[in-house]
DNA sequence: GCGACAG
DNA sequence: ATCTTGTCGC
């Protein structure tokens, strides 16, 4: 999809689809979703996988996995190019769509406001947070050490995200607004999606069952859980 | 110019 | 991201 695109061609696109942000809080959020992908070193096969919880239960209730060819390389900031296309695939999978997605990157915390789970809510049209694991971008300011505290992360006096600690004693992750979501929300439901892992739920469970779709323990296709099982 | 740099 | 053993700390 994005194959042929230079990376003056990437930015001008980010720059133009960062025009069609939209930030507003979500009403009732009973569904979240975690996407995430995972590949082999040297492939240009991605394995892209969905997992859908019900919130704040943080249960699996479904999944959804499929791979995607690409010859896109990875390079900061423009981790949207690689990786939406895939998340797309597998996002067509899915006939009952989640309330909000929490993609594994960032969202507006991005020099062109134009993180990984931005570009994947306005090509969807769907509520989307990032959640990085490393900061790419703005002042950062570390939270004090207690699980839940969190500090604003800004660039010239916009707030575009924070670093939250979502376990004592280990690097805080960092939350960031996508699309059609406020910052402050973003927060709050990320809060809420910590179990007893640095990762939040979402994403981790999202990269738990890619990574046995690439290694073949699971298979691609749609998964209804029927037996939701709460892990924590 | 130099260093940093999501996954 | 992936590869990959031991090791430090709660």
């Amino acid at each position: 999809m994005y194959d042929q695109f230079s990376f003056e061609d990437a930015d001008i696109l980010q720059i133009e689809l960062a025009k069609k942000l939209k930030f507003q809080p979500i009403n009732n959020v009973k569904t979240i979703a975690g996407a995430d992908i995972s590949f082999n070193k040297n492939s240009t096969t991605m394995y892209a996988g969905i997992v859908i919880l019900n919130y704040p239960e943080m249960s699996l209730k479904a999944f959804a996995l499929e791979t995607y060819e690409t010859s896109f390389p990875y390079k900061a900031g423009y981790l949207g190019f690689k990786e939406v296309p895939a998340l797309m695939r597998v996002w067509d999978l899915i006939s009952i769509k989640p309330d909000v997605v929490v993609l594994d990157g960032n969202g507006i915390l991005h020099p062109r406001r134009m993180g990984v789970a931005s570009h994947f809510g306005v090509l969807t049209n769907q509520a989307t947070i990032g959640c990085a694991k490393s900061i790419l971008y703005g002042e950062n300011h570390v939270p004090e050490n207690s699980k839940y505290s969190s500090s604003e992360i800004n660039s010239r006096g916009d707030l575009l995200g924070f670093a939250l600690r979502t376990k004592i004693n280990c690097a805080p992750v960092y939350v960031s607004a996508g699309h059609l979501i406020t910052q402050e929300q973003s927060l709050a439901i990320m809060k809420k999606c910590i179990g007893n892992y640095r990762i939040p739920e979402p994403t981790r469970m999202a990269h738990e069952i890619v990574n046995d779709f690439r290694t073949g323990k699971l298979k691609a296709g749609f998964h209804l859980v029927e037996q939701p099982l709460t892990l924590f």
